[in-house]
DNA sequence: CTTGAAATGTAGCCAAGGCTACATCTTCTA
DNA sequence: TAGAAGATGTAGCCTTGGCTACATTTCAAG
């Protein structure tokens, strides 16, 4: 593939930015689940004391196994803590994601509704949304909310 | 667990909103890489008359068999027709869908300039985003842009 | 018309994230 | 304080979406 070959047509140019957009937003989700948890368990914790496996899974609308086995991951992760039969704690890392994860996820639902968007739906696609949006993204969201009230 | 059982304290109120706003951003996600597989479809159809695996593979920063195992299940959906070693074409759900995705792609990128986003972030995150905007967001999105011009 | 490089396809592996069925532990209550 | 009910945990299965290694087909040069 020498570059003195005379391209017949257009010659699609290989778009490495093209490709590594797709593969940034695959990263992106692979992340959104360990997120979700962190963040609920977080809430859970404020809420009641305690973040229980079936609570969680309750709340995530998931069958208790599979919480189980994702929360067994967080741990791996190094983002909980928990022992057997006893509930589920979030490390520092944790607790500064869970952190992070509800200061985006109120922003990300605040920008949906200041451009408009029924509070139903807008808290409804913030769910899915937020594990897409980036820091700098999230800054131009904060400025645009400054800039509106 | 009658409900005459007097809660000792908050009593989590099982949240069945909450539940199903997980799940549906978890069916969102698992449309999303055939969206965009047919949304490219389309494009390479577009610029060169013709989408091969290979390309579409280079172009998602995948393997090609990766691409070659998507691409039948795109068939096995009835979005895509391929004939071996002959390339990949569209069936009419496949058009219609790609049409839809590619004007929703739009809608969403102009809406993170619109708000401030610098272009190249919102070309990145646009690219995760999308595939969790509702019609009824899509709708607010594009008042949203109709009023602002 | 041959032939070898590039494209395409197949086989088989892995991890994540779902599930059901079953086993074990805890805790509330009678 | 014994049971039973509910919570927790384990085993084993499935699909999706990645990968590498290898086999086969096409097609353009020569
Ligand atoms: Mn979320
Ligand atoms: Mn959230
Ligand atoms: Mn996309
Ligand atoms: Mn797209």
């Amino acid at each position: 593939m020498s570059e003195s070959s005379p391209p017949k047509r257009a010659e699609l140019p290989a778009e490495p930015t093209q490709a590594s957009r797709f593969s940034k937003a695959r990263t992106a989700q692979s992340g959104a689940l360990m997120e979700d948890y962190v963040e609920l368990i977080s809430d859970l914790i404020g809420e009641g004391g305690e973040a229980r496996p079936t609570d969680i899974a309750r709340r995530l609308g998931v069958s208790h196994p599979t919480a189980i086995k994702t929360i067994s991951r967080l741990k791996r992760e190094g983002l909980a803590v928990a022992k057997p039969y006893r509930g589920v704690f979030l490390t520092e890392a944790g607790e500064n994601l869970a952190e992070r994860v509800r200061a985006r996820h109120r922003v990300v639902v605040d920008l949906l509704l200041a451009v408009g968007v029924p509070a139903e739906a807008a808290e409804q696609d913030a769910e899915g949304i937020e594990h897409h949006v980036s820091d700098t993204t999230l800054v131009a969201f904060g400025r645009f909310l400054q800039r509106g009230r």
